[in-house]
DNA sequence: CTGTTAGCGCGTTCAG
DNA sequence: CTGAACGCGCTAACAG
């Protein structure tokens, strides 16, 4: 029970049971060339000194720390933490721990957050939901630490990411409003600087106007900042201004849900007189009353996916391709009126 | 822009600049003992060569990894992430990095996760949420690694610990319903082995009902898991029983969501009809209609105080009380009636 | 099947 | 202010 105490290394442990400290090191390693006598032996003294082999040290000499490194925007929101229980489960399961960091999607921050965890000699690299820059290339090329993106993905497709088609979900949504008869669709989004999901996001929601020759209209645009206290502004703002609004794709859940909230603190009812579709289908989306229409993002297996995809990377294992894309699909709830969508993709 | 490449070592640099290692390890390390010339020398270099410090390797020779360990129930929990969020923003602060991993609450995946973290000679460790058993005790005693508990605590106090007095919280909100003038008072929790959580939780209703002379009633008990479908599923049982309720206490804001959808669902009203307090505070709670009345408990803070304690004893700074209980509040919103409540602890 | 011997990359005395 | 030398704890050839 007693506290502190010396650090009982491989060396302790070999003397004590009368080999040499490389024999020792193959018991703790599994490695099969051991007499099962000794072994046993090895295996007592361990036991009997409480010995704990230590990773550093063993990180130093075999180059590997049995870490990877995962860049997140945010982990208190739900979309990202869903994602990263996906990649822990699956960094469990091949013996990887993951090293956790917000970048709040600042790209400085993400650099250096990079930076400290190339430094800690991470054997891999998950980035998580930014965008990739010509300075995030630059460093990722200069390492030889396999690197995957996980909810965002390279232009120049020089780096393999796991995502979905973000301008297809946003267009198939809003063609869900479309297919109800709605040609008054509003759109709330985040920034359009924003490459990674506000841009394709709201590409889509323009590119089903088109197609089905619905007037795309600016003033039917509201952005914000993905959150619920902006969806509800955003749209109270769009009511209050009292243009015709008949249905609602919003980028994200939090925002839509915002917005059914706004639209029924005045007096408007959902599904009824406004139809609303949001995008993530986070745990939210199924609390609220109604129940949230949207499209399901598989954030889970987006993260259980890219670190399978990079313990291939990491062991050298072939990978048929760097770019996938996982399949959504669109939840059809409470909050519109349409109950069946064929697939048309 | 070349791949892999050679590792350029402290060496390369001390070669490079005309030095020797170990003054490039005191410029690399901020050590004053050097002149400024050599100082810029050796920066350039550095600079030149993108020579990048092995943290692995200083880690081994200082003995110190600049890492601690999170044991977490499950991080796609919003209360857990959310307090995860607290840890690693003050991590940051204090040029710490984080390794996340997720018990999911088991005794045995806890220990095995606290092993594996002190193998990779974390210099602290942030147990959150799950019980304190006597194996736990054990494991924490025999290492010199500085332990703090967050969101739990240890019976026997002897661990330092931060948050809330659980069962004193649960009693304020039961007396709150209690005020309200409500009699038939049902209770909806966890297990009541969860000696974290569910007892808790539990005893404080209870003694509110002693405190105020109500007759405790079993048949108004139903545990769940915590989430939204058991609270819709036990409320829903609850009322069906026919038993007169009027208010509800839940143990998690998303029980308490699902007992006030469960509620609606067979046509009584929230708060008219019954009054439902929650407890945490998520978000969840801001994002529905009504807005959830619920016990505010500082997630965040919890973690960023535990994070900044264990950097104490990392330090070892003297500390005033390893025992630190955390203020909570109880907000009161649309889910009960009484708009106002003094405060009396 | 087992032991010996080198490092892995860096911090840290201890001289000078 | 700077350098030489040792060691942190362990893996990885290479012998035997």
């Amino acid at each position: 029970m007693g506290k502190k105490k010396e650090t009982i290394t491989i060396y302790d442990v070999a003397r004590e049971a009368g080999v040499s400290m490389a024999t020792v090191s193959r018991v703790v390693n599994g490695n099969p060339n051991v007499k099962p006598a000794t072994r046993k032996k090895v295996l007592d003294v361990i036991r009997q000194l409480g010995y704990r082999p230590n990773a550093v040290a063993r990180g130093l000499a075999s180059k590997k720390t049995t870490t990877v490194g995962v860049v997140i925007p945010d982990i208190s929101n739900t979309f990202y933490a869903e994602l990263t229980r996906g990649i822990e489960d699956i960094a469990t399961m091949y013996h990887y721990n993951i090293i956790l960091s917000n970048s709040d999607l600042k790209k400085e921050k993400e650099l250096e957050l990079i930076e400290t965890l190339l430094e800690k000699q991470v054997d891999g690299l998950l980035f998580l939901g930014g965008e990739v820059t010509d300075a995030h290339r630059e460093i990722f090329s200069a390492t030889a630490v396999p690197v995957v993106l996980a909810a965002t993905r390279d232009e120049k497709k020089e780096w393999p990411s796991v995502t979905i088609d973000q301008i297809q979900a946003a267009k198939e949504a809003t063609c869900i409003l479309v297919h109800e008869g709605h040609e008054k669709i509003a759109y709330l989004g985040g920034p359009l600087t924003d490459s990674v999901n506000g841009y394709p996001r709201y590409l889509g929601y323009k590119e089903a106007l088109e197609e089905n020759g619905i007037p795309f209209e600016e003033r039917l645009i509201r952005l914000g900042d993905y959150r619920y206290r902006s969806g509800y502004e955003t749209m109270k703002d769009l009511l209050t201004s009292n243009k015709p609004v008949t249905a609602v794709f919003a980028a994200s859940d939090e925002m839509a849900v915002g917005a059914i909230h706004a639209a029924q603190d005045m007096e408007r009812k959902v599904p009824e007189e406004i139809s609303v579709i949001g995008f993530e289908n986070i745990p939210l989306s199924s609390q609220v009353r109604p129940l949230l229409s949207t499209v399901s993002v598989p954030m889970y297996d987006i993260g259980a996916v890219a670190m399978r995809l990079l313990t291939k990377y990491m062991n050298d294992e072939p990978v048929e391709s760097g770019q996938v894309l996982l399949q959504y699909s669109v939840e059809l709830r409470g909050s519109t009126k349409l109950k069946e969508w064929e697939e048309t993709r």
